[in-house]
DNA sequence: CGTTAATTGGTACTTAAGTATGAGCGATAA
DNA sequence: TTATCGCTCATACTTAAGTACCAATTAACG
């Protein structure tokens, strides 16, 4: 672009300048919009590599994911056509592998390890 | 700049356009940046309007954090320093204000509200 | 000054949540 | 093939949660 304007002395040297100014305005303003959606979607993305961790098997993260959502265990067992004692059993085990006393500290901790 | 850039003919033009180059996308960069946090901030701002709304009192909003945190009524009994039956009266409206038939749907329901 | 709302607390009760234990069954890896 | 794991379900129990009343106190409002 400079060496445009070097050759064609017709045109103004302020022009260029505000071209190039736009130019690499929307740069910026374009490269900072992708790292923000990319810094947005890490924050919301579930870590499934720490379910794994934990231990936690497929139905009773399905489970977990159903208390978070506010149901009772007669309703997850409805949800998801299984009896309350099986819910039962999977919320037991979800606490202990959760280190958590009660289902709402179950929630409060699985959404601090970004696994809700 | 450019006015100076046409005055001093020995500095070298595309020098000019790499620092307004620089400048700019700087200022991109700063904008967006800028405009990020605030988009966060809102994103994650409590609406003190629907706690009105909800005719929600002080204590029973603060009572609704701590249940949020995953506490038991008898824990926050303890931490707010009045007896567990004024946390279950508290937690009783609580629920009825909040349209929620458990504490872990008063949960749910007050972070879709914003009001957690 | 009386009224209202918020906060507190109690009793008595019902329902939900959570624990402990045992057991059957299907898949699957050693 | 047997041992393990995940899922299922049941019984029996304890504890927590939630409901329904009632009532005392205090601060704010008109």
């Amino acid at each position: 672009l400079s060496t445009y304007a070097l050759i064609s002395d017709n045109l103004d040297i302020e022009f260029i300048l505000a071209l190039v100014a736009i130019a690499f305005l929307s740069i910026g303003l374009f490269i900072n919009k992708k790292t923000q959606k990319q810094s947005t979607i890490s924050n919301q993305q579930i870590d499934s590599k720490k379910i794994k961790e934990l231990g936690l098997s497929k139905r009773e993260y399905e489970v977990l994911k159903e208390v978070a959502l506010g149901l009772s265990n007669q309703e997850i067992a409805a949800k998801l056509f299984v009896s309350e004692s099986t819910i039962k059993t999977h919320v037991s085990n979800l606490l202990v592998k959760l280190n958590a006393k009660r289902r709402t500290q179950a929630i409060q901790i699985s959404k601090h390890l970004n696994i809700l």
